[in-house]
DNA sequence: CGCCATCTGGGGGTTTTCCCTCAGTTGAAC
DNA sequence: GTTCAACTGAGGGAAAACCCCCAGATGGCG
């Protein structure tokens, strides 16, 4: 048992958001940051004298935007990727950032639990779109996952949120209270889940999440 | 997801017998078999050449017996570890073999299941010893897992076949037929297998193989 | 506006898991 | 021969998982 921590690179002007993801990453026990930057230029930097797993950087940063930041890691760092985690919700930012080459996309409100399965699977090469980034690059990219690829992507925030709790240990009952709704609407997400996975049952569905290194 | 594949070393005098363990071993996919040995002397040396993860090895070999293999490996190479495969039943094998430093003793007319079992166990740093050594060794060696250690190898035969089944998403019902036995015998053997590993349901019990490495 | 996906909740069912008990058989150990 | 562990099988029950169906609310999108 090995897959030791991954290691990150944290990029955001804003020193109290900054060290709050940092604290919260580290204290998962699951990845290391290596790395933080106070703009673009200081991430591109560092990334290069680090090279971590995954770049997290914030989109509106003085001296280097984050998307010019994904831009050059993706042009010098091809083994690195990156995670672009924004406070803009608005349209006109996504689609560029994911042209520009991230491999995720995730809105500031997401719990540190779909922070962490976004690092995951983009770790392990998938990219990994929040709900709002997902619909607006469906068309581009998950058709890719529509046929041949990984199902993952598919899933919606509650059913991604149910299949961590599910691989996790947890039962219904269980991530129906943690989620706070109903055990029959969190036996739906479960269900939904399962079907899109096309997984048959629990053993199944922790063994795809193994596969794809999601397990801590 | 990577946890490549296992290197082996596999050294046994009977081209026959070496040759059929490393066809089985390397249709599983599971690893790679990086060198051969006809004798004990040959395995020594190209196990310094290689360093595999784990040393197959019989017992009885020209030039250096397999005792001598596991005390030499066991001295100069401490990250490679050693199963001893065996068709010696005797009792007075077992215990010296163990002494010796090997982390697994099976008999030969083990499953290539079993076998692959005990190899990703001993992988992981774990124990791995067949039914008959496992009472022998009892006193030296499974004292250590009674209390704090690593509860799998109390695991018996039936248990640990049961666990791996499960593992793979079998139900009872499939796991009754495949071990041809009933469905309530197989029930048994899942209850106390789970029982002894302290898992609580199906999840929990992939997610402590995933941890072990013992997953494809 | 209507369309559609998502989230929410429920009805009602079968199957599987999980948990306890008990008991006969075998084979090796002492 | 007795003892003990393991394997076998079973009864019975509570919980969980699994599989259909359905429908209201919400909110984005064309």
């Amino acid at each position: 048992m090995e897959s030791r921590t991954i290691r990150l690179l944290v990029a955001d002007d804003h020193t109290i958001v900054r060290q709050g993801l940092v604290s919260m990453l580290e204290e998962t026990g699951e990845c290391e940051v290596v790395a933080q930057a106070a703009d673009g230029a200081e991430a591109v930097e560092l990334a290069m004298q680090t090279r971590p797993d995954v770049v997290v950087t914030d989109l509106s940063m003085p001296r280097l935007g984050g998307l010019e930041v994904v831009r050059r890691v993706k042009e010098k760092l091809p083994g690195t990727r990156t995670l672009v985690l924004t406070v803009h919700e608005d349209d006109e930012y996504i689609l560029p950032t994911i042209r520009a080459g991230a491999s995720g996309f995730l809105n500031k409100d997401t719990s540190v639990g779909e922070l962490m399965d976004a690092i995951k699977s983009i770790r392990a090469g998938d990219a990994y779109y929040g709900r709002r980034a997902a619909q607006l690059a469906g068309d581009i990219e998950l058709q890719r996952n529509d046929g041949d690829g990984d199902p993952y992507g598919l899933l919606t925030a509650r059913e991604r949120e149910t299949f961590h709790l599910v691989i996790d240990g947890k039962t219904t009952r269980e991530i129906a209270e943690i989620l706070d709704i109903g055990v029959k609407t969190a036996e739906n997400h479960r269900a939904r889940m399962m079907e899109k996975l096309a997984m048959r049952n629990t053993a199944e569905v922790v063994r795809y999440a193994a596969r794809k290194g999601l397990l801590p």
